[in-house]
DNA sequence: TGGTTTTGTGAATTGTAATTCACAATATTG
DNA sequence: CAATATTGTGAATTACAATTCACAAAACCA
């Protein structure tokens, strides 16, 4: 369950020395001496980062980012590179490298490195992640809002209570959005057909309210 | 701009008991004799709260909370009695009180009532108001989370430069998706045609991210 | 039991958001 | 300067969300 990491450098101790200093932080680590054994790796185990050198025999390092990044866009790739001038780094950045490393580095500015963008994945998961278009999309909507708001106010509800409490005039509507947050899993209902908040609807009415505060 | 409470008695002492007590925490408060001229004094100004006796001669207090709320859904109605039963008081929430409180209680219950109540006030407005709807409508999309991401991971930023981040094929989808950021003021554009997050696009970006790290 | 309220479904319609397309003004660059 | 990339606009289309409508099973009640 930790996150893997893919050291590719033709330098053996070098690997080796990163290989050490990132598995006594607790990261998985695997090796390679070249890009296509590095490629091919990627049949079993996809990293959340990997670690590139600049130069190798045979495929040389911007190769294998274009080739990761075409079919991994989300692994973030650490260039590292004896040869490291201004015009290279960016460059490499511009040629899909997410982070440039010039060597020799300290042991302090891999691990900065590795976990800054570990903390970048996951940042983009969390706010690109598939569900969150869902739930934002369901929140849109005020009639839905107002429901949660009813729930949360009045605890259990039975259908028409809820429907009154809006002071709608078609309960097929609030049938409607009814539905629609069951589906989120907002709100459950119960063998007596009551509709109650789940523990994610409570959640969510406590950050609407957290929300409108951060917006003031 | 404080906010108003009106206090509904036939009792004179309580009343300008209760009078001071709220006016001693900066509330503003109008005091009645009467459900009649207190209905009456709805003309001039709407409290947020009322606070009502249960007997009162004339209109008793459970009809004119009946009439308050029927015309002012929103507003808070704290029914007070020197005749608490359970049974009462139950049927005081059904008629349309929000709270309830048996006389005589002490300074502080009457305080942490009203405050409880103003807290609730607050809490309804803010997950139904107006600018909620527009903005999770806009924040229901990923290529809109997606741009903010962007700007937030790379501060300022070119048009072209957002559209390759994205990875979009069609540069005037961006720019749809833009423009609909920009009308809900999460980003801004400078005279350079530069992008940024707008303060409100900052605090966005920290609340997605904390939205889905409790939804998980 | 028979009428009424509650709770619900599914199809048709309306309304709104998103995409695509055709076009163009304004930099930028060789 | 000419060519190209950048940054846009507005209309047409498409996709999707929301509403309304017609209908009905189940529960409730008198």
């Amino acid at each position: 369950m930790n996150e893997l990491v893919y050291v590719v450098d033709d330098d053996t101790d070098l690997r080796e020395s990163i290989t050490e200093i990132l598995s006594e932080e607790g990261f998985a680590v695997r090796s390679f001496a070249g890009a296509e054994t590095a490629l091919a790796g990627f049949d079993t185990a996809i990293p959340q980062i990997a670690i590139v050198d600049y130069m190798m025999p045979g495929m040389d390092g911007m190769t294998l980012i274009f080739m990761i990044k075409k079919k991994y866009p989300r692994l973030k790739v650490i260039m590292i590179t004896a040869f490291s001038t201004v015009e290279n780094a960016v460059a490499a950045m511009k040629g899909g490298a997410d982070d440039y490393l010039p060597k020799p580095f300290k042991k302090n500015d891999l691990l900065t490195a590795v976990r800054r963008n570990l903390e970048e994945i996951r940042f983009e998961q969390e706010i690109e992640g598939p569900g969150m278009d869902e739930i934002l999309a369901c929140l849109a909507n005020q009639i839905r809002r107002q429901i949660l708001k009813a729930l949360h106010t009045h605890g259990k509800m039975r259908f028409m209570d809820i429907t009154r409490d809006l002071g709608a005039t078609d309960h097929t509507k609030v049938n409607f959005h009814l539905k629609n947050l069951k589906i989120h899993k907002l709100i459950s209902q119960d063998r007596d057909k009551l509709y109650t908040l789940s523990s994610q609807g409570k959640k969510m009415i406590e950050y609407l309210s957290l929300l409108s505060k951060k917006l003031q």
